[in-house]
DNA sequence: GTATAACACGAACACTTGTTCGCTGTCAAT
DNA sequence: ATTGACAGCGAACAAGTGTTCGTGTTATAC
């Protein structure tokens, strides 16, 4: 005969007991689990007490104080409990957050991450898998395209791009730079000696040629991310 | 700095404790403390607490329900407590009672401990040693010599025997027989076939011979014992 | 839509439990 | 003989803690 699931509350409060009776040598009392539970009322612990009994996670012994005794089952809900737990923390881990420090605009140079990164609003955040990235999530910074001007690099209006804040690059990394002190693009790019070679990503269209002194590199574009509307 | 040692109430708390909280899952309360320990007022079992906190055996939350915990110091003197209960009992196993059930007189036979065994009373009983016994001690008893009739047979006035009920000898055991249906003797018994020799246990003194038919044997003397006045 | 069960809640109450008080007895030190 | 420390005690009290009651909300079954 299957039995009904725990409720959360009902998993919160043998969890919050375990851990009560670990670290204080008693169980605790049902106000002390109300507290924890975030249930005001005595009789609310009570019903949930009597529920837990009834599907044999827990012993009561009436009329006395901490009257409780977790039983084996609690024991392997506990260790389920933290199995699932550990699989989560560890998915958890892998789960990156980088800040989306601003937009991407063509009339602007980029703001990079050093310029925001201790102000940065946790909601504005790109989640992403750590295995997507080549390199540590450490300094990295997301910008949202505002405008069409990105499209020769592959680029539309609306994309995410993740970048690394860094002012030299290799020869075929995508780059932003802030080109003759008016526009930002995205191009590849590629160091001809006497002359900085931009190519854009998009195929069909022609790369520029322009003096090393009127190009400034202001980050490395890790990824492009661009979401369904 | 020497602290203390514990009261012997002291020491039944904290065993009493201990052995509460493994079969119960939780401290016991000062009233369940006073009732296993004999104390009746809730005051002395808290002065008690008290020492034992000073003394560094347990930890007390103040004004809370179940507020004890013992201390490693409490687990460590559990240990010695039960290890030396251990070489108690096995003391107490190697010690061993034997019913003195009476008087040997010369002119009575002896009572044997099948006579007494059911009835007798504890404080007249002999206490050994479990190793000075080459038998088991099972149905043993001891008789308390009367007279001088016994000195052929090296025993004296006042001296106790421990004996064994037996109704044959082998050579050379000490018996006590009941000889020619008039005198109780202790001597070494040797089968000559024909008459039996009885040897006194003094090597002064000649031995007696005398018709299997005359003889009696009530018991094997295992031990003398001498104690001084 | 209705009835029922499950879940939730605040409040009052009953009982358990720890603390405090005033007193007594014993023993060791002076 | 007196005094102080220690241990013990019964009783009263304060606070902690579990149970019960009456009511409301939500989910489920029919």
């Amino acid at each position: 005969m299957s039995e009904k699931p725990l409720s959360t509350r009902q998993q919160k409060i043998l969890q919050f007991t375990q851990g009560y009776m670990d670290e204080n040598g008693r169980p605790p009392t049902i106000r002390e689990i109300g507290k924890a539970v975030g249930i005001n009322s005595t009789s609310v612990v009570n019903y949930n007490l009597g529920k837990l009994e009834e599907k044999g996670y827990l012993d009561r012994d009436p009329d006395v104080s901490r009257g409780l005794r977790l039983t084996e089952k609690a024991g392997a809900f506990s260790n389920s409990v933290n199995q699932a737990t550990a699989a989560v923390r560890n998915a958890v881990e892998r789960l990156i957050k980088i800040p989306l420090a601003g937009d991407i605009v063509a009339g602007k140079p980029v703001m990079t991450g050093n310029d925001t990164f201790g102000t940065y609003d946790e909601e504005d955040a790109v989640e992403l898998s750590r295995a997507m990235l080549s390199e540590k999530p450490e300094g990295l910074f997301a910008l949202r395209v505002r405008g069409d001007s990105m499209i020769d690099a592959m680029v539309n209006d609306g994309d995410i791009v993740i970048m690394k804040p860094q002012y030299e690059a290799r020869n075929g990394d995508m780059v932003a730079v802030w080109l003759r002190n008016d526009t930002t693009t995205l191009k590849h790019f590629y160091n001809e000696g006497h002359q900085i070679r931009l190519q854009p990503a998009n195929p069909t269209m022609d790369a520029i040629y322009v003096d090393p002194a009127e190009v400034q590199i202001q980050g490395r574009v890790l990824m492009v991310l661009r979401q369904a509307p």
